[in-house]
DNA sequence: CCCGTACCTTGACTTAGGTCAAGGAGCGTG
DNA sequence: CACGCTCCTTGACCTAAGTCAAGGTACGGG
């Protein structure tokens, strides 16, 4: 069921717009690795010997601290790059990553990948744009963990999703309430207590994974300010 | 007092290995602006129509909540990029800057600069080190954030310092406490009660901006696991 | 040298949300 | 179909750290 290697790369947003040339090459370099959910991809500390591009699947990059708690920091899903960061820094990977479900990658080698950067403007210039999205986004997660409250960051994630599922009423979502609660620097019991309240206050209503936002408005303005 | 433009450029290093053909463009580029002490460069939200280099001073990059509270997200010295993020995701200012002190800034506008990165795959190169190694800060600050006390996070601060300092046992802060709370996420009240807690048990000794370590067995603990 | 302003500290109180513990619900596998 | 697993919810409790308020300290300008 898993495409061929170029098929892949055709999809992946960095890579497009690439000479054909260029692709090819990419492909040799390419390694397909496949895991299984839960499974360990690399852990922070790691030598950064390479990058992976997510071809099927779905990852979770996280901190975890010595009492066994974990921050998810992002969660990627196809054609998303994951660890470039180490390959451009000449650093160890500085997060851990993991699989959250059956998941295939692909592993680009370092020193090629950067011998290609080298000579293709046009890679560096899109790497450039993928990085500087990646620190506005970790602009907004700071910011959650710190100026909001639980629910202003649950209010928050929630709208994120509308927009990004394109849906003003009703929202998926793609992660378990667990992984949820890790992302958004809390634990599952307060995001169960908070989203009950939510819903007694005729914000949301929460079917298994379905969320349907019943007050936008309101929704909004919790993400705002904060105060429910 | 302040340098030329071509002599602040020899000492950016960001700029460091370029042809002087490039470093001639650049000067031509720059444009030189001068603040007084706590004025506001730009804000979240304004057009990212070019980025900054600091030649003199300190300059913090926040976010601000409604509620007037601020999140410190970093502070930058002689020789350090800000606002590179707008420029090359094409995307306004994900954060706000304001200075801390007396500061000469140069700006580049974008566009030009970013002909000049196209041409000079070495520059960038170093750019993408620059943004992976910020990530790599982000990632670090949102560990603190979400998985340490605010004692583990003041520990580790100073352990931080003390390292960038080169001295294992005295360590200067280059911000008010104020500022440093507001970088660690917390208030002064608690940095004050934190840091009075640390000295009465023998951790350090505080005097005004000097700090002296006086045991950093545990404050290294303390950093890792968190309990005082 | 003294005053004003900005910064820092300390105290008493409040609260968001984490911990611990005990079910309950859903689902894939045999 | 039912067993076992993983995930989710709810309750009672606790504590880190934020808020509000009142001085204290220190430094630069007149």
């Amino acid at each position: 069921m898993s495409r061929s290697i170029p098929a892949i790369l055709a999809s992946v947003p960095l890579f497009s717009g690439l000479e054909p040339h260029d692709l090819d090459l990419l492909a040799g370099l390419a390694i397909q690795k496949q895991y299984r959910k839960g499974e360990l991809i690399f852990s922070d500390g790691d030598p950064g010997d390479g990058f992976y591009i997510v071809a099927d699947g779905q990852v979770k990059v996280f901190k975890a601290s010595a009492e066994g708690k974990e921050q998810i920091l992002h969660v990627f899903g196809p054609g998303e790059p994951i660890g470039e960061v180490a390959v451009f820094a000449g650093i160890p990977f500085p997060a851990s990553a993991a699989t959250l479900a059956k998941t295939t990658l692909l592993f680009f080698p370092r020193e090629a990948f950067i011998r290609l950067i080298a000579k293709e403007p046009a890679l560096a210039m899109k790497l450039l744009a993928v990085l500087s999205m990646r620190l506005k986004q970790f602009t907004v997660q700071v910011e959650n963990l710190s100026l909001k409250e639980v629910p202003g960051r649950i209010a928050s994630h929630l709208l994120f999703l509308a927009g990004e599922q394109n849906n003003r009423e009703k929202v998926t979502l793609t992660i378990s309430k667990g992984q949820l609660a890790s992302l958004l620097g809390t634990i599952p019991e307060t995001l169960s207590r908070i989203q009950a309240k939510m819903a007694s206050e005729g914000l949301i209503r929460v079917s298994g994974r379905e969320i349907t936002i019943l007050d936008v408005e309101r929704l909004e303005d919790l993400a705002e300010n904060g105060k429910l």
